[in-house]
DNA sequence: GCCGTTTTCGGCCCGACTGTTTTCAGTCG
């Protein structure tokens, strides 16, 4: 049983014990142990077989013995219990905007309502507003969540995320009553590889008419919820945006409350109070008074801890980290030397390879490998072993004009359904650098998947697995593959494994990347461009990375060229 | 149910906003 399975099993707990009315800081209790087991990079199967669960924050005696049943049995008789005092539909219920645990209470106990469907008849029917503290606007709130709650869910890409919030930034900032400062935080400045709503911070000395021109916007649907310093709004875009205004003085402390993550905030405020003082987006205070650090170094610093980057912050270990001064020293998109999987018009590609070493230099990049697609992948375009070796020919050539820059000659070679490669050794052995990648039988069992790519990573001319999961984010769940073995293995040969930058795929996913590093894997932040434009998004598979707690030294193309040319020749 | 730099018992993150009331409980992030 897997961490995600474990989370899944104690957040259900939680729900319904708060259903049933139980002391809430106990079902506070597991839901916490969830996020804890949930983002735990290492493998709580693992964890349990070495006696080491008690390490995990959150976990005690009680727990512990629930997680053993869990992973010797696949069930755990309290939920089973639990599931006989509560209707497990109940929960569903607790997704829509404005029911919360009370009210959910409610409407069962008094109404007997039990799933999606009776709230939404007893709504139409007009007998939620007869309850108690439930008046007409919370019964048409409800049936308006019940028609929206489905759409809501939805999570954006990470660079749809950036551009809608790139327009509601400069909507703001043009406004004649323009912020101070202005900054989008949420999941967006975490970098997260979706994003359900955003979040803007503005500094401003009269919020009001800022906080009138968020409401009045081209973009607004509708606006939520209106006060003096924080105004929520659904953009016709179909998603969320909040607005929280502050004085000038108290950007940096607003802007760290509303960057999250939530639990990383609980985090800092649990140790906050165990100092004996509190934190809170007014800044940081003591039982007589309360001061405003000027900037979030200043803020973790009075926490007694090392400033901790956005993209780490979500419980996972970084606070224990800053505590103790062993956070990374993260990678920096400057330090890219090179991208090493891009596509030409060779296979599928839109641009020449002039276009695209041109491309390259102008971003300052040393190298750039085209690493076009092999035979077997007709719809690509994949190329014959001759294709290959004209194109060979013309990098050569295109290389003797160039100064401080090289185009490496590489192939993205197809690892086919049996588990062999597109091409023959002798012919991988003729390429600068050489990606394998998993492209068609996705459907094959796990055992079979990964045994090709293990073949693949054993093989001693590839040199970096593309995209190693397949997943299309929104679209296409990763393939089933054992990464924990890949990683393994990965280490062990020296393989790198593709963080491939594209925000549909952002594959690697942090948590892997995290697992990775611990065991010594190194990674490539690749683009997998089809079209110059798409160097660009490097930016993404950087910030996957640091999400990974990558160091420059965990990434292969941040080596200047010698160097990197060394380690394709020394495996 | 967890946990300890005043605690092994008695706490458990913090504040904005809304709706229903008439001073505040519930929800949300």
């Amino acid at each position: 049983m897997n961490n995600w399975e474990i989370a899944k099993v104690f957040d259900e707990i939680a729900d319904l014990l708060d259903i049933l009315g139980e002391n809430p800081y106990k079902s506070r209790a597991y839901r916490r142990a969830a996020h804890k087991i949930g983002n735990a990079y290492l493998d709580v199967e693992q964890l349990s077989r070495e006696g080491r669960l008690l390490e995990i924050p959150g976990i005690g005696s009680a727990l512990e013995k629930k997680v053993e049943e869990l992973i010797n049995t696949g069930e755990l008789d309290y939920l089973i219990q639990l599931r006989k005092k509560a209707p497990a539909s109940l929960r569903r219920l607790l997704l829509i905007p404005g029911i919360g645990i009370k009210t959910l209470q409610l409407i069962y106990q008094r109404l007997g309502i039990t799933d999606l469907e009776g709230l939404e008849a007893a709504a139409r029917e007009k007998r939620l507003r007869r309850l108690p503290g439930i008046g007409v606007k919370t019964e048409q709130a409800i049936l308006h969540g019940l028609q929206n709650h489905a759409f809501l869910r939805r999570r954006m890409l990470l660079h749809h995320a950036f551009a809608f919030a790139g327009e509601i930034e400069d909507y703001l900032k043009n406004k004649a009553a323009g912020p101070a400062a202005i900054q989008a935080a949420g999941s967006l400045r975490r970098g997260k590889e979706t994003v359900g709503d955003l979040d803007f911070v503005a500094a401003a000395d009269n919020p009001a008419p800022l906080a009138q021109a968020f409401k009045e916007a081209p973009f607004v649907k509708e606006v939520v919820a209106a006060g003096e310093a924080k105004v929520t709004i659904m953009t016709k875009w179909g998603f969320q945006a909040d607005l929280l205004i502050v004085q000038p003085q108290l950007f940096a402390s607003a802007l760290q409350h509303f960057t999250g993550s939530k639990e990383h905030n609980v985090a800092l405020r649990r140790i906050a109070r165990e100092r004996g003082f509190k934190v809170s987006e007014h800044g940081i205070g003591s039982a007589d008074q309360t001061t405003a650090p000027s900037t979030e170094e200043e803020l973790y610093r009075q926490l007694g801890m090392a400033y901790i980057p956005p993209e780490l912050r979500e419980d996972r270990g970084e606070i224990e980290a800053a505590q103790s001064g062993a956070l990374p020293d993260l990678l920096e998109a400057a330090e890219i030397k090179g991208d090493l999987h891009i596509h030409s018009e060779w296979s599928d590609g839109a641009n020449t390879l002039q276009e695209l070493a041109a491309a390259a230099q102008e971003r300052g990049y040393q190298y750039l490998a085209v690493t076009d697609h092999s035979r077997s992948l007709h719809i690509a375009r994949g190329l014959t072993e001759e294709r290959v070796r004209q194109q060979r020919e013309e990098i050569d050539r295109l290389n003797e004009g160039f100064t401080n820059f090289r185009l490496l000659a590489g192939i993205e070679v197809d690892i086919l359904p049996d588990g062999s490669l597109d091409f023959d050794d002798q012919l991988l052995a003729e390429m600068d650098i050489v990606i394998a990648s998993v492209h068609s039988g996705f459907k094959q069992d796990e055992k079979t998947l990964t045994k090709r790519v293990v073949n693949a990573l054993r093989n001693r001319h590839v040199d970096i697995i593309g995209h190693p999961t397949g997943r299309l984010l929104g679209r296409r769940e990763p393939y089933a593959i054992d990464v924990g073995l890949l990683l393994e293995v990965a280490a062990e040969t020296d393989t790198a494994l593709e963080v491939n930058a594209s925000p549909d795929r952002l594959d690697l996913n942090d948590e892997y990347i995290r697992q990775g590093r611990e065991l010594g894997v190194r990674f490539a932040v690749n683009t997998d461009s089809h079209d110059l434009h798409y160097l660009d998004d490097v930016f993404y598979g950087v910030l996957q990375a640091r999400r990974g707690w990558a160091e420059r030294e965990d990434i292969v193309n941040t080596l200047p060229l010698n160097e990197l040319d060394d380690w394709l020749s020394d495996r």
